[in-house]
DNA sequence: TATGAATGAGGCTTCATTCAT
DNA sequence: AATGAATGAAGCCTCATTCAT
């Protein structure tokens, strides 16, 4: 706490900071400027300003806007958390489907809805074409075997053949759809996102329940 | 037939064009400009060049950059094709609830997966900022009662109190969550999209025989 | 003169020319403000504004300072004027070696004392670094035979083994001195370069004059 | 040779020095640089990293870019070294012309083409806008009595009203031929320096032979 | 004496927009 | 309707200089 107070005093005044307490909050900076007009829109200016910092103090520490967005993606880019997950599935084994169903989207949500994730989201999407390594790269190391900790999951729920093991980005699918209409209409109302929650676990209870088919 | 050609033939030999001849091709462009860069990034320039036009002679027909944005999404943001839905509704009266299943995702992939609705949508969230208040106009009056409709015809497979009927958007989130990977990733493999696609028929079909539920 | 004259009057009142008028009244202002501050400390602004052209203006032809310094040395970097030595070397023939003594030095001094001489030298002296390669080859292709050919004219007056012949630079190093001295010193009083010059005559007429020596 | 070492290791291991020993360190580095990129190109960051110093450390020997540039050209148009010249002139009057002019050659490149002098040229040439005043003393103090007293020894050497006795500089123009190649061209291959310093030697031998002329 | 984060002015370059042709 | 030279505002980036440590 001591510390959070000294650094902001630090802010305030226009002290000057160590790289490891200046470039974090030049990172979050950035990221608000980044979400908020892309990358060609957003003004290093801003960036500067945002964190309490010049323009040229910017580029004590980044030494190109490019530079600057690489930083961002490395630090945003991160391992989703599966220990989450992992309590889940140990909870699994004892069965109670129906609350592991609603803990599930409670987790899902609370994963996937923070501000950061939509304003990450956002940024891959408008800038793919800056990063398309980075984000295969992502996806491969990190989002994947998220999704097939998600199957295990869910087959130990509803049995070893049943769909949502096989398929389970089906059972996230709903709540991408929650973040794409977050992405194109901006923030929803508190209501609708809880009426969207319970909709995600009664369909999820639905697809539990039903009998598994073959492929 | 014979028009196209002449046209073509004008647009390689840089002829004049009324604008009725032009401005379609003009909004091409610049949906692919936009898409690619972003409307801050995206060069005047380069949209002319890419429908055979100077700079200037792009100024002859949108007077700003912003108007040919705006004259663009106004091209865009069209009603999605409610005859389709309506046809299968028809069907639906008449049971084959499996059939009818298949034929809804055909559907829904038809209308969602369109490269230009990946265009246009990767334009929506990247420059939300620019024009929310089309979008949500857009979504209000032709996005909404789309999903009504949706809902009406799931109601009437399912039964009244389904799920599906009281929650459309559900029926169409494995569609929305490809669509977002599309946004993300890039084209996606066929063979994998087929199996998404199969994948949304089995999860329809499921959550359509489940029993339904009190909300 | 009636072509200057209007392209004189479309400058003043910033009328609209086509690269082959303007190119060259770029060329020059370069020329005159890279030699005035050298390439680093020259403003793109100052040239521009020489050639009564705006900063952007000067973009739509050289798309970099750098491009723009090419291009001037590339413009500079001309052959000498071989004629003149050729003529020499038929009246030598004739004999009157301390006339032709006087007619070399005369000439030797129209091609290197000139304004833009010095100018290109100053500059290939300051920004070296910037056009090795450049200046390498315009002095093997250029400088290089047109002291061969000098030194054939020496030889053909003093006799084949006369060590003018076969150092002709040595004829020419008075001049030398002479630009450099400017190039240091800045312009030199006329009555300093007249006397210099009746020098440099003499010391020709003397060493033409001594008996050849072996090498 | 003990104070050097131990300056060595200061500056190796960064220690701090005082006035005395950093400052030649730092006017060395600020030769090398200047005369790499010109006043203008180079910059204070690199002077600094090339004597071991940070930019900061720079700042607290010399206040301003401006006055590193002066101090160096303080300590750099020293007067030439008469002691040489003087010392020909004892041994000129015992006749041996011939082994004079090669000794005086020998003597003008010692002291002409030592790259500091190159150096030092080069800057002069570029930066000449920048210091004229000092220049303009420089050469009326030192280098014109230098080459007075050059007149001297040739004048003792050839006769009284020898053309070299009048005008010493034809004397060193091959020499400054030779630097002037070396500023434009850069180093000159060995070999091609010794046929040039002997066919200078041939030319004063050539000159000092003649029969002196009137002017 | 030395460091290096920070400042701020200034220069290069881009590009939406205008307009004479 | 079309061209492309020209403008000028704006943004990125550099770097001499300052100063707290």
């Amino acid at each position: 706490m001591e510390t959070d107070l000294t650094t902001l005093e630090k802010v305030r005044t226009r002290q000057r900071l160590s790289p490891d307490e200046r470039i974090p909050q030049i990172l979050d900076a950035a990221l608000a400027e980044f979400t908020r007009c892309g990358f060609a829109a957003a003004r290093m200016d801003d960036i500067a300003a945002r964190c309490g910092l010049s323009k040229g103090g910017l580029y004590t520490h980044f030494g190109a806007k490019e530079a600057l967005f690489d930083a961002l993606m490395q630090r945003e880019l991160v391992p989703p958390d599966l220990a989450p997950l992992h309590a889940l599935a140990q909870r699994g084994e004892s069965g109670e489907a129906d609350r592991l169903a609603e803990a599930l989207v409670d987790e899902l949500h609370r994963q996937l809805m923070r501000p950061s994730v939509v304003a990450v989201l956002r940024l891959l999407v408008a800038e793919r074409e800056r990063v398309p390594q980075r984000v295969a790269q992502w996806h491969q190391a990190l989002v994947r075997p998220w999704l097939e900790l998600l199957g295990e999951l869910l087959a130990s729920l509803a049995g070893p053949d049943h769909l949502l093991g096989r398929e389970p980005w089906l059972a996230i699918a709903p709540a991408v759809h929650l973040l794409t209409a977050q992405l194109v209409l901006g923030e929803q109302a508190p209501q609708a996102l809880a009426q969207a929650r319970q909709a995600h676990v009664d369909m999820l209870r639905g697809l539990l329940s039903a009998p598994a088919r073959a492929a």
